[in-house]
DNA sequence: TCACTCATGTAATTGGTTACATGATTAG
DNA sequence: CTAATCATGTAACCAATTACATGAGTGA
């Protein structure tokens, strides 16, 4: 699911063969993984299906035809509206790098409120890692320990990138 | 790679119900994800199958008796085994995450030389991702690079974290 | 010569979620 | 008196991977 919207989304900025649209996940992939072809393939099809984006077949010398996909109106639509939607209140951090990476597309407005609502889940997370931390819990292993202190390591970064980032926007 | 064999680890240190494995999973799923029920019922069953875990059957007042999954040798000896073979050069942090909490249930140094490979890993990639926000390319939007910039102080933070963690352990 | 990139696609299978059913007990 | 916790489980569904097929061009 999200990667259809995602891939819709990367279809606002330029038109793109499924190839393309690959290659281009593939850069980002350490951060939110990147779909097979065996995915990114059906799912163009799909979105053509439903009218949200068209094709335009390119002959290539010797190679297979290319087949660039642009956006709709209606995409652009149906985008706007998966956009707006509220977020899920523990979402992934993949979830909302995907999100970050639409919502600039979009509106500079909710990308700031995208950022803000992340601000405040990573804040409430940070706060019960503390809490687990701090309690003398003595049935922890040296893997849980290393994995909560990775946490709060992680979280901290994430909330001091945030805020740093916000104040760069405004 | 799957939840099975983490579920499996997780037996190493304590035996545990299907309901007790979903609620120590919870406790990382920032982190990692946490399967459904719909997925640690099924898991425990097909390791039972497997003969890697035992089961016991507690009753219990009113309530619907618990079945409390131990691992057994031959567990043991597939955990091990699974643990030694090769990982994936380009892992997502969750199964670093996954091993990690593992590999400390078993050896040192196993421990050490999973974080020693997590690091070189995440060089790598910090490298690659210095390269990009470099080159003066201006094709670029604003989430893109903002995914980068993330990206970029994740890694940083990695590293660190991973460098305080090994001198910490040796 | 061998492997890789370009470029498309399909089919089988996996791994997982969602949604259900059951049912007593406790907390607001 | 409702919601949540404890506790198990199954079945329908879905997203995505794996593994395949096709085939020319390029670089080591």
């Amino acid at each position: 699911m999200s990667f259809r919207y995602f891939i819709l989304g990367l279809l606002t900025q330029q038109p793109m063969s499924g190839y393309d649209v690959k290659r281009f996940l593939e850069s980002f992939a350490w951060l939110i993984g990147s779909p097979s072809f065996g995915s990114v393939y059906p799912t163009l099809h799909a979105l053509l299906e439903d009218d949200l984006v068209t094709v335009d077949v390119v002959q290539n010398e010797g190679k297979p035809p290319r087949k660039i996909y642009s956006i709709t109106q209606a995409g652009r639509h149906a985008l706007q509206e998966w956009i707006g939607q509220p977020v899920d209140p523990d979402a992934s951090l993949k979830a909302f790098l995907m999100r970050l990476i639409l919502a600039s597309n979009l509106s500079r407005a909710g990308l700031i409120a995208h950022l803000q609502q992340r601000r405040a889940q990573v804040a409430v997370y940070l706060d019960s890692l503390e809490q687990v931390v701090e309690a003398p819990a003595e049935t922890t292993g040296l893997g849980q320990r290393l994995a909560f202190d990775y946490g709060m390591a992680a979280a901290t970064t994430e909330i001091a990138w945030l805020d740093r980032t916000l104040e760069r926007l405004s």
